[in-house]
DNA sequence: CATGGATGTTTACGATGTCAACATGTGTGC
DNA sequence: GCACACATGTTGACATCGTAAACATCCATG
């Protein structure tokens, strides 16, 4: 009809390749530049190169998008864990120190992605059965280690699920924390690792069997 | 002109009496009942039964009216943990242990408002200088607890503001996972209190001086 | 090569946040 | 006591947003 469309000639994928990565990809992008209230479903659109209303094929919703970002960042998460276990094989206090500050190290970096993640401007409702799958699944890592620490007698309590909550609870909050002062901790990497690994200690000296002379480096 | 808005005669104050807080009241009313993507500055001006403008007289902008809505949140968490001081007078354990817990159920009483004041739905650009005041006098109220129970020996550690971190870290932590995990711990008052409780337990194991064959209950 | 289903586009609509122009009631200086 | 200036609330308008329906295009399958 007109030529206004002929763009490249060269690489133009009849309808896009794949749109549902695109889209992801650019939310994220979206989301880490300008927050979560700034990014807008038709520019998101724009940036992956296609009218308003192409999500629609793919996402139920502007908030099916953003869960699927939000998988995408637990899953990462859930990766950076089992790296730290990998990491550190048949030494849980290792393992759980070095997943903590891979932990924080993440979030600070992809402070929006967190947000999204866990601030809830998903209504709870509508979140995807597989997203809280995922989610469990990175709970399921953290339980592993200190159940191994437990059997082996590095661990103490009574309760494993008591020690992982308070172990997730304890990372989690500082980066929440931190990503929430805003600036107040700007941190370099190193400051952040720091104080990651500070708060660690403490909740490990908590857990950690009664071994008196035995300082942690 | 005509008599439509004749209303009820009495009570119908010339402009209005006090805006500024009927709008930050209705906001808190439909954050809660709705979740921060359901609250539209229309919809409040309607509960607050003025028109549709009004609110520009009051706040610069819609993300202005949330952050007072978070800074009243800030406000009665700070003085939940000035209620646990002054319930226990002279324990800072206790004194900790009560602050953790009434924050936690603070939370989970208002989760909205809790999600909105860390969840960061507000670009830590246009935050108020005086939402950070407030939110930094809640972290001093910990810090004199632990201040104080380190001057009396009762707990340990080099720096009072690591341990304050890992404090707050843990209980905030513990709040956000329960409102995160939508109903995953729908959970009675009691249980949420046991939870809590449990966590800064293992906190004040963390902390607290060596002094064995002393169980906490 | 015709057909159907998947994918992308256009057009349209109501709701929203914000602004400018206007209206109204209140307190203050004479 | 009264007019005026200001604070506060209203109306109307606008751009943008999310979403849906109708339409177009392109691939795969017979």
């Amino acid at each position: 009809m007109n030529e206004r469309n002929r763009q490249c000639r060269h690489r133009r994928p009849y309808h896009h390749g794949d749109l549902h990565r695109s889209l992801v990809d650019a939310a994220e992008q979206l989301l880490e530049e300008r927050g979560a209230s700034g990014v807008s479903l038709r520019e998101v659109c724009q940036c992956a190169g296609v009218s308003h209303a192409a999500p629609y094929r793919h996402f139920r919703d502007k908030a099916a998008l953003m869960e699927a970002v939000a998988q995408a960042g637990f899953e990462q998460l859930g990766q950076m864990t089992r790296s730290a276990r990998e990491r550190n094989p048949g030494d849980p206090v290792g393992q759980l120190r070095d997943a903590g500050v891979a932990y924080v190290l993440w979030a600070t970096d992809n402070p929006e992605r967190t947000r999204l993640m866990f601030g809830g401007m998903m209504k709870s409702d509508d979140i995807d059965e597989s997203l809280h799958q995922t989610a469990e699944a990175a709970y399921g890592e953290i339980f592993q280690i200190i159940d191994e620490g437990r059997s082996t007698g590095i661990f103490c309590g009574p309760d494993t699920d008591a020690i992982v909550l308070s172990c997730w609870a304890a990372v989690h909050g500082l980066t929440m924390l931190i990503l929430g002062s805003g600036k107040l901790s700007p941190g370099t990497k190193d400051e952040i690792r720091s104080l990651a690994g500070s708060v660690c200690d403490t909740i490990l000296d908590g857990i950690r069997a009664e071994t008196p002379d035995f300082d942690p480096v």
